[in-house]
DNA sequence: CCCCAGGATGTAACGTTGTAACATTGCGTT
DNA sequence: AACGCAATGTTACAACGTTACATCCTGGGG
């Protein structure tokens, strides 16, 4: 009797949002498919981003100004997101080949990585074996 | 005789301007930067920057929005570049080890990647081993 | 039971970043 | 001199994000 339903917060119905979508949602996309839930305020969407982020469950594709949610737990290891700029479609990658590459460049530099941003753009594999786009 | 002096376009100031700083300057602090050089328009130093990036002698920062100059001619190889949170610094590198990661990555999902965002964030050297931040 | 403290949400306004559409200017070529 | 094209300007707007402050709701302590 520990999950005792807690209030659900906008925080939630965001969350739910993203995961029903198959790609980011920028910040004013998800206020809009939230109107009918009661979300009015672009500031409760962010202020709900920022929580979700900060746990964990949701990031932010700094390349696309969009959010996505987490594929799952992959703790503190820096996720690499594969962009199709086709379709769309985004995947989450954990690959210790770039924490690797990384903490290369930090011990051959001094440098202190903390958070990491690995966004690659490009054609997913579907879009990149069907007819070219243009 | 082939460098006959071309014409100074803004382009050239916008360039020269970046090179002059020694951090990523946003497309408005270039504006600002530029105003007494007849740089009115904001649509001007994105159209320069837009230019500048073409023929890769800018670079844009995704997880800043915000621009630097180019560290040399590094051709087709993609470049990481490590932003220090504490002073601002931003260093370019170009690093084989990412390469082969993304190679891997593309190998391993059919993934076809065609631009990449490689942007650690963290401390700088100089950072890391002064007074903590805070 | 009431009150109150704190979290969640709303409101309004504003700041920053980027783009679109169209007009004008300036310079080299013919 | 006239044409043509690149560069630049003007204006307006779209998209993304934040700040400051007010209000509302809810659970727990007196």
């Amino acid at each position: 009797m520990e999950n005792r339903s807690k209030r659900v917060t906008h925080a939630d119905r965001v969350f739910d949002y993203l995961q029903s979508q198959d790609r980011p949602m920028s910040a004013y996309d998800i206020l809009e498919g939230l109107r009918d839930d009661g979300v009015t305020a672009s500031t409760t969407v962010y202020r709900a981003l920022e929580k979700l982020t900060e746990v964990g469950k949701v990031h932010r594709i700094e390349s696309l100004n969009a959010w996505t949610v987490c594929c799952g737990g992959h703790d503190g290891k820096t996720p690499v997101f594969a962009i199709c700029d086709d379709c769309g479609i985004v995947t989450e990658h954990v690959d210790d080949d770039f924490a690797d590459s990384i903490a290369g460049l930090s011990q051959r530099t001094g440098f202190v990585p903390n958070h990491s941003v690995l966004e690659l753009h490009g054609r997913c594999s579907d879009c990149s074996t069907s007819v070219p786009s243009h």
